[in-house]
DNA sequence: TTGTAGGCGTTATCAG
DNA sequence: CTGATAACGCCTACAA
């Protein structure tokens, strides 16, 4: 590949005029300029990120850190952060650390080596992001962190609104009609598992209805974990006749037991869970969930990087992204109640600018 | 962070000695070595890879470039080629390219500045890769192409056996004695899209049924391109019975357009679709498909290139990998035609060797 | 305004 | 077996 030497000589300028035309960094004469440019166009010439960066101190590459894309949630995040990126000149590495804060150690160490622009990370669990972005943090490096936030996390973040959204879930089922509501919830050490809790609890507290412990099922964020936890549920006496999931993996695994056990959703258990991916529209019955924005998730917080590049010095910023209720075909009014106007129940339920459909 | 340079001044070495050490590229003293490993363990030293890569002519990056990370089906590849990767060492930077080829190009001539050590593609629409292909390999550089394959491309690639997925689906029809099928396929300039067709073709042909040339619709491997194309095969007259989709986000879409229709699968219209996404298992009615691993794609992709890394010099690999029919709740027998005992058919319609499971 | 030279952190070569 | 030293390609003072 040609280099910054071959286009000087085939320019008839120094090394340096060619740097100077290339990053504007001296005002060259016009002529000479453009032969500059001329052959570069003419050798196809792209100056080595390698070189650069390791005489810059600092590469175009910008470090993602996520637990898995196959994850359904996770791909639109990386693609918004990829799409800012991208049309800004930075490029993403993408690491999967499989929620092992081990691997998630070995990617961070790793990456410091390639001089990257910036991090972004959804932490793993029990991650120790907070120690290394430190050290990131020292070196002039931005770390972002979102979705959830690791212990003791101060610096840069974006999330959803986690608690609102699960508050207004509730509110929901409770608007239904609902009185034995009971949720299945991630991991609780994870700060967004935690917040949707706490949503839960609030919309319980206000409705001042009591939650038994057992009505409150912790697992990890996916279908196997939502299938065991709602057989579970399902044996209790009295069984919960809506159950809110704490992302639509458990969700998906819930609706499964459900049907297992011979009950029908929403007639026997309305549900609802948390993502709004896509395969919420498609499930039988259409599965209702409070929807974030992954894509959003990921613009936001690679602006942020790109804003920190560009000389932002400001406080930590703490996003929070809002959240939208959707009411599909898995919720309904519990069996026995006299049926209701979901609609303008619905409507009158939820906070002005709080978006509501039926899909 | 520590350099080279701090490690030997700890280890009372020079620098020479910690890069022999390092790198195995000479015999130390063992008393030597170990003063310097203890060194580098003290001070955390990890080596710059961009430093490395610059002296090496190489990086341990790998391009990974692909339409788009939020089509359901990449985020297996990608992940199956960030496993294999990452357990030798190599990290992946990932690209979307939209389907843009003049996107594709401008990765595929900034990845070149990072001195990769090799790439992986699902080219885009129109690529022209193998022209670029080629001044990769010239550096050295391996290019393995996935999923589908560019013009002319000669170089290694793997793909899934379309041809013969798309034949034993639609054999998998007519067995339930569908005689009037039609099929929707993706783009027809794409390898994957066209050999999909050629495997339905075979079994059309092989069953002496008239293949009327409107009973063929092609379009973009989307959710929306498998609506209005469904809409207008049901217009038709005689009405299709069933449809083979060109891949699931088009089947999807088709039984959308079915159901609006006020049609019901698998009653009126049987449907396959193709790639056995997650969400094939929970629509309603279930979707029957094509499984190919995504993720098998992605690791043997992989495997190919850090051959290629560790000297395979050996011709260009073809590998084809298998697909499985997935049979779900979307076929049945055509209406009106007598109940047929599908098990047994079913497994007496395929050769040996082929998985098919009502799930 | 243009050219020269030093150095970023490695690795590889070559004396000792 | 160990230690200097010269690249790798680029950027940036600084000198002309």
């Amino acid at each position: 590949m040609a280099n910054m030497k071959e286009i000087a000589k085939m320019a008839r300028v120094s090394l340096g005029t060619v740097s100077h035309v290339l990053n504007n960094s001296a005002v060259v004469r016009e002529p000479v300029r453009l032969r500059v440019l001329e052959a570069v166009q003419a050798a196809g010439y792209q100056p080595s990120q390698l070189a650069r960066g390791l005489r810059r101190d600092k590469t175009n590459m910008i470090g993602m850190i996520i637990p898995d894309i196959t994850n359904p949630f996770f791909p639109a995040v990386v693609r918004g952060a990829e799409d800012v990126a991208f049309s800004n000149g930075y490029r993403l590495i993408l690491c999967n650390t499989d929620n092992d804060h081990s691997k998630e150690l070995v990617h961070l160490n790793e990456l410091r080596t390639y001089l990257p622009a910036g991090l972004i990370v959804i932490p793993s669990n029990f991650s120790d992001l907070t120690t290394q972005a430190e050290s990131y943090r020292r070196a002039g490096t931005g770390v972002v962190c979102i979705d959830r936030l690791p212990k003791n996390w101060s610096g840069d973040s974006v999330t959803a609104d986690n608690e609102e959204g699960a508050y207004n879930a509730t509110r929901c089922l409770l608007q239904f009609g609902h009185t034995k509501l009971a949720t299945i919830t991630g991991p609780l050490h994870l700060t967004n598992a935690k917040e949707r809790l706490d949503g839960f609890k609030r919309a319980m507290r206000e409705a001042r209805l009591h939650l038994a412990p057992e009505y409150v099922q912790e697992t990890t964020f996916d279908k196997q974990g939502g299938y065991s936890k709602t057989l579970i549920l399902l044996r209790l006496i009295p069984r919960p006749t809506a159950i809110f999931a704490g992302n639509d993996m458990i969700a998906l695994g819930a609706l499964l037991a459900i049907r297992e056990a011979g009950l029908r959703c929403p007639e026997d258990i309305s549900l609802i869970g948390f993502d709004d991916l896509d395969l919420a529209e498609t499930t039988n019955p259409s599965l209702s969930s409070v929807s974030q924005s992954g894509y959003q998730l990921g613009t936001t917080a690679a602006r942020i990087l790109l804003d920190r590049l560009e000389g932002d010095k400001g406080p930590a910023k703490h996003l929070v992204l809002e959240t939208t209720l959707k009411i599909r075909h898995s919720v309904a009014a519990p069996p026995g109640a006299p049926r209701r106007n979901r609609a303008s129940k619905g409507r009158r339920s939820t906070k002005p600018g709080l978006a509501e459909e039926r899909a």
